[in-house]
DNA sequence: TCCGTCATTTGGATCGATCCAAAACGTCAA
DNA sequence: TTGACGTTTTGGATCGATCCAAATGACGGA
């Protein structure tokens, strides 16, 4: 259905200069000059660089062939001052460094490039100022669409703004206001939140802290309300506990450690993230106690190393690459037919159960 | 120096589309007709976007005052077309997963922001294919210059292809061939694999293996070439051992367990990147050995996590931030300078040494 | 032979910002 | 008053690919 638009020349080798001629002072190869040496028009040449079905065969390889020979690079400034794709795509993350977004990127680039489009990077570091930046800019190289993971403390009021500039946006992971506007894919995070919860309960914890992020967006809420929700269920709300912080591995360190300084230690952690709670982990270890054994420890993401550290982390599985997939696929779609009712795809979130909660918590075997 | 290329509605608000028309169908907002909004010509709307010192005071603020109540969007495509900067600069790292390149992507971000260009950000993910295709991509869209650090196996003729290209680029971290060809900003790993080497030999080891990545590219020839010669002058050449591998955690942790199964295992490890010597960690830890204690582990770039695992991993630290910025600043030079002398800067590598190389080997312990 | 049909091909016209040479406007000294 | 000079402003011409309506060519049936 998405039409691709590879061109042959994406193809180039690594001989020196083409036949053509490519000194100091080259002139610039054009669609003019395709056109005069395999002696067709001008258009016909333009249809052959768009992958149209329109131009025939022979005609086709023709043309191509005069193209690498002299050389072309085709000029995208032209053509996107004249049609309204650029066959790019905006993509814009809040921590790139951590490996949860690093594997989604990867998912979003397969997807995007077997469609013949190009991801356009960019980090916004969690500043809504910088996030505007970059925001700007892709408008300005007229992207196609955006998919978005919004900075923390972003107005709700940009999705309006996008909404203006008539640039189809995918939200990721995170949403503006309450419910999702617009298209959104993301994990059922409540979900997966609820059973860590249920599972810790079933064996035995009662003291279960969530270890949660600083401020109020949609992703925080899902793992709030999940926490609650699961936490009523058990008849333990009065003992539920959050604690709010940065997200990185060493704010859950610090975290951690000044939580267990205090009098009513938890036997159980619900981190934000595995960045969180590899960090929760250290903290253990540097305080002398065993995670899994004194202190469990559930993750969310389920990145590669959790399943590596030791001990092996209980983590939240969020299949970051699927997420990436499935908004790519929805940012084709959203290309295709820009007046479709949004979409709301929430993938299942399912706990991979490991070494940090392996056993019942100590107090409890302590007075059976 | 480099003139200032940022406009004035680079900063949007969120208010509902401004006084201009901005309906479904609105006709896109052109200079001509901020020009006729503000009783100027198209010249001088033109110049004002480009903050040309050339127009009065009074006659900008006017002109930008027209711009932001049409509800003006800067058509990158209609400048490219016309001129030959476009204010951006492509950046290719080959694993934008790795913490290293997290942070190094923050340190070009910040050189470009200031200076008004905007990065383009693709992850190679060390596939040749993929890099050649941004590349391709980046040629397109007639990036200013390009910040690279090359995939595994890139052709070393890469770098005559982009300088027939005409393309500015700077080499990262890595370069091709044996010399650096062109612009090169790295650390001088050699130096501190030496420093890393002889730390341990001061500390007793003699049984020092190099855990090095699988493919013979400049920065493996580096971590090599500073640990032959620091082996070879504590006369140790005979014990010395490298092994290759994949350079991810999972691959440092697997190539570990398989060393201690060997009867003569090391005393210490020297690990390509600090991913890599968290793996041998955890392999230590899974074999009940103690990192630091039982077996040394040194890694390499000194990445956030390394000071706050546990115990606290000793590396060599390569200061991504910096390395980030200096090239950043390069390209700006190039650019302003395409004929300029090729630059090649080698920040210092600091050895930090903490938990993991704190006492001497187990083995000379023992026979003392 | 002529005409309709289908598959290809083609010349402008066009997108919107930039470049450039030249014009307009002051200002001031001769 | 004139002219020289410095500061601002301006009207085409231009970049190179795409769009569109119309032309061309090939083929088969009547």
């Amino acid at each position: 259905m998405t039409d691709i638009e590879m061109r042959q020349e994406d193809h180039f080798d690594h001989r020196s200069p083409p036949s053509g001629p490519a000194g100091p002072g080259a002139p610039r190869v054009t669609l003019k000059e395709i056109a005069a040496h395999a002696g067709v028009s001008r258009s016909t040449v333009s249809l052959v660089m768009q992958e149209s079905p329109l131009v025939a065969e022979t005609t086709r390889t023709r043309v191509q062939a005069s193209a690498q020979a002299l050389g072309y690079v085709y000029n995208r400034g032209a053509a996107m001052l004249r049609s309204a794709r650029t066959a790019t795509v905006g993509v814009v993350v809040h921590d790139i460094a951590n490996p949860f977004f690093g594997a989604m990127v990867a998912g979003i680039d397969d997807v995007l490039q077997a469609a013949g489009y190009v991801p356009f990077l960019a980090n916004s570091g969690d500043s809504p100022a910088r996030q505007e930046r970059f925001l700007t800019r892709m408008r300005e190289q007229h992207v196609d669409a955006l998919l978005l993971c919004p900075a923390e403390e972003t107005p709700p009021a940009l999705i309006d703004t996008l909404a203006t500039w008539q640039l189809p946006c995918i939200q990721l992971m995170r949403h503006l206001g309450e419910t999702p506007q617009g298209d959104y894919v993301g994990a059922d995070i409540r979900q997966g939140v609820h059973d860590a919860v249920a599972h810790l309960v079933s064996l035995g914890h009662r003291h279960i802290t969530l270890l949660a992020g600083d401020s109020d967006h949609s992703a925080d809420r899902e793992r709030l309300d999940g926490y609650r929700q699961a936490m009523q269920a058990a008849g333990l709300e009065v003992e539920s506990r959050v604690l709010r912080g940065e997200l990185t591995r060493g704010a859950g360190l610090q975290r951690t450690l000044a939580l267990l300084d205090e009098a009513a230690a938890p036997t159980a952690l619900i981190c934000h993230n595995d960045l969180v709670a590899l960090g929760a982990i250290l903290a253990l270890q540097r305080r002398g106690l065993r995670p899994g054994l004194d202190c469990a420890v559930v993750g969310i993401d389920d990145i590669d190393e959790a399943a590596l550290t030791h001990p092996a982390l209980t983590s939240v599985a969020t299949h970051p690459e699927a997420i990436g997939r499935a908004a790519a696929e929805l940012a084709l779609a959203r290309i295709a037919d820009p007046q479709g009712a949004p979409a709301r795809i929430v993938l299942p979130a399912t706990l991979e159960i490991r070494d940090t909660t392996s056993t019942s918590p100590r107090r409890e075997q302590e007075s059976s």
